[in-house]
DNA sequence: GTCTATAGCTTGATAGAC
DNA sequence: GTCTATCAAGCTATAGAC
């Protein structure tokens, strides 16, 4: 992730953003100091004010760098699969493995960080007081156009039945990105938080005949 | 809620865990502290602790409070149901549905301090830190219940699907639980957020659809 | 860009008077 | 049970030397 001709400031900047990824996920905003990142860090102490001039605006940072990546990851996939079936229409199964796949891709490919930018998420989506500032400036403007395809996917379905089955989507995914464990315990051991194959297989077809439940209705 | 014939020590206590669940619901644990919770329930900074003995066993006396009285109410709806229709089975729905109604009930009947708890619940179940112990501790045994009910009205269904079924039930649950007022923005005011009857009767049609297309496969 | 030093405030918890 | 007073530790943020 860290190209090698990087300058000094750059060096000290990332490794911000990583441990600040690392700290938030974990404990939440409030459950971290600038003292716990800097020092996991290794840096001073001044530096995360010195780079980002506040801890929320640093807070903010990590939560926009990867929204940027997982956002044009999502419209390229969607643009395929539109692509692919032109003039026709996707199936419903591929407009929403389009929006769902690109977070397990980040989760799976970037390591630690990437699974920690999925809890992340998880807990800004599910708070009062953060999820309308985060989700809706980095979210809700890809949001908007996978509603424009799932409307035309699935004509005559009414505007509250196609907002409502996103949400509860929404939750069957970010509950996905927290990766509490919860469901380990509960079964036993028989499912994995951590195994994100299995979870977004499921997750699409669970969500599609719910889609097609509310719809229908 | 509060009896008249309380003792001042009573009234301290519930005053301070109405507070402290208003607080925490908004700002998250770390994000209250002991004064602030003691201000705004107009008592001394030193009575959270003498009532709780800490900060956490406060949070945890409030997170439980309610909870009890939830999972009561669950194993009521979801015992009548299975007598309405023994010695058959009920059908998915009704078991869904008595899982679920009793959150709606205590945020729609609980007023101010009810919607607060289902914030706090949401917080609680997408938190890497605190799903382990809340969660599991208080809810997971009446989950157990259910998930016996779930198996005997599905039959044939893979155990591996039944749990991430519920995973996802569980995540569109608490999404709706936390009432961001996201989806109020995202369809320009066509669904709200507190509107707890129009998406309780949504869940359980899109959640039994989604049981069913994974119990299938 | 980095580091030292520090200002100014808030934190959780408690000892002891009433 | 309640309140005053206080402790020791933590916090964010910044001014100024290098």
């Amino acid at each position: 992730m860290r190209a090698p001709t990087q300058k000094r400031g750059e060096i000290t900047r990332d490794r911000l953003l990583d441990e600040a990824e690392l700290l938030f996920a974990l404990h939440g905003f409030d459950g971290v100091s600038i003292r716990d990142i800097t020092k996991a860090a290794g840096v001073d102490v001044a530096l995360a004010n010195y780079h980002f001039g506040s801890k929320d605006k640093l807070f903010d940072a990590v939560f926009q760098r990867r929204a940027e990546s997982m956002n044009a990851r999502r419209i390229v996939l969607l643009e395929d699969v539109l692509e692919r079936y032109a003039p026709g229409l996707p199936p419903l199964e591929d407009v929403i493995g389009a929006f769902t796949w690109p977070v397990a891709e980040i989760m799976i490919e970037g390591g630690d960080g990437g699974r920690a930018y999925g809890r992340l998420v998880a807990q800004v989506n599910n708070s009062p007081k953060l999820a309308q500032v985060g989700m809706t400036r980095y979210f809700d403007p890809v949001v908007r156009r996978f509603m424009e395809v799932l409307r035309a996917v699935l004509p005559g379905c009414r505007e509250e039945e196609l907002f409502w089955s996103y949400h509860f989507l929404s939750g069957a995914l970010t509950l996905s990105m927290a990766e509490t464990g919860r469901l380990d315990r509960l079964s036993d051991g028989r499912c994995r938080s951590d195994d994100l194959k299995a979870i977004f297989a499921r997750m699409v077809p669970f969500c599609a005949a719910g889609f097609r439940a509310l719809c229908k209705a």
